[in-house]
DNA sequence: CTATTACCCGACTAAATTATTCGGCTATGT
DNA sequence: ACATAGCCGAATAATTTAGTCGGGTAATAG
């Protein structure tokens, strides 16, 4: 399990797609608009994520994609490792050969533990929660009158290269001051 | 917060550490040939340990590191967070005025909820834990006689790339098919 | 049937991060 | 003094992240 700003787009743009359900399929150019991610970036994470079967596609105008299954029933690990595409392991990658002049490399079992702990964790959460503290709080939701658009209305508000600095659940530090 | 492969070479570097407590200081370049990591990448990243007083450090010969707390009060989170200078924060970086057209950016409150945990989660495991699970797992020490080394004996294995495809906590999928 | 919508897909690119190497400098114990 | 071992900064390669481009294909609306 790994935590970078991919995997929290994902969760975002699901939590973004998952406020939306009632009204049919949700367009990634919409969500790529209110998340400020770029299109194809979000068509490459979907991608992903409709490989893992979290959501489901719907071609065509009108289109879109809906949740795969109840938001109750897809948790933040689901979305993390589907976008994440861990593979791999544990520095001494595969081979249990890695024997140092220690017992061995410990970093095998004390990282699949950690690990297991971690992703435990990260699937107690689940969308519908998310969902629920972002209604909570009083989001409004427009009810995406499905106008046929006004074309020239809408200014085209290209996702400004925030530049991110790769930096998921990057806050932090600031709470250890303590 | 970010979990990264940085983060966990950290962690292995310190629980080396924290192992070796008895016998004074614990030079960088032993903890590099036991657990495989650069000396120089080690060096970077214990100038930030020692930096958040997790580390102190005795130059001259016989000198190292030793741990700047007890085992028992240093938490993963400690260690991660001094590496990893998170900085910032939430796509929207800093600057409140990310209104989409939605509620402005979820995000803001979203992450800072969820982060808070994964902190309060690594919080809660200290590297006296991580040590005692290894002792428990059997693991020798070597009682680092303090000889004044046979030159010739050892074979100075000289790192290997092993091209650690960024992987922290990159186990996991595997526990999901459940 | 044809145009539009919107998903689909692969390749290519820029920027950032990760991991390592190099070179030199400073403190310290023998 | 001399070897040890921390300190430090700059340069580098590999990988990942984020975004772009250009083309597809399915489905709908007219």
């Amino acid at each position: 399990m790994r935590l970078t700003t991919k995997g929290r787009f994902a969760v975002t743009a699901m939590i973004d797609l998952a406020l939306r359900q009632n009204n049919g399929p949700v367009t990634l150019a919409a969500i790529s608009q209110r998340q400020q991610i770029s299109l194809s970036y979000l068509e490459q994470l979907f991608g992903k994520l409709r490989r893992h079967n979290l959501v489901e596609s719907t071609r065509g105008p009108g289109g879109g994609y809906t949740l795969g299954r109840k938001a109750n029933e897809i948790s933040v690990a689901d979305i993390i490792l589907s976008v994440d595409e861990p593979i791999d392991a544990t520095h001494c990658a595969g081979k249990e050969n890695c024997l140092g002049e220690t017992g061995r490399c410990m970093t095998h079992e004390l990282w699949t533990s950690l690990n297991q702990r971690m992703i435990d964790f990260l699937n107690s959460v689940n969308l519908q929660k998310l969902v629920d503290d972002q209604l909570a709080k009083g989001l409004q939701i427009e009810d995406k009158p499905m106008i046929k658009r006004a074309i020239t209305s809408a200014p085209v508000v290209k996702p400004i290269r925030v530049n991110a600095p790769n930096s998921v659940f990057a806050l932090g530090n600031t709470f250890l001051k303590s």
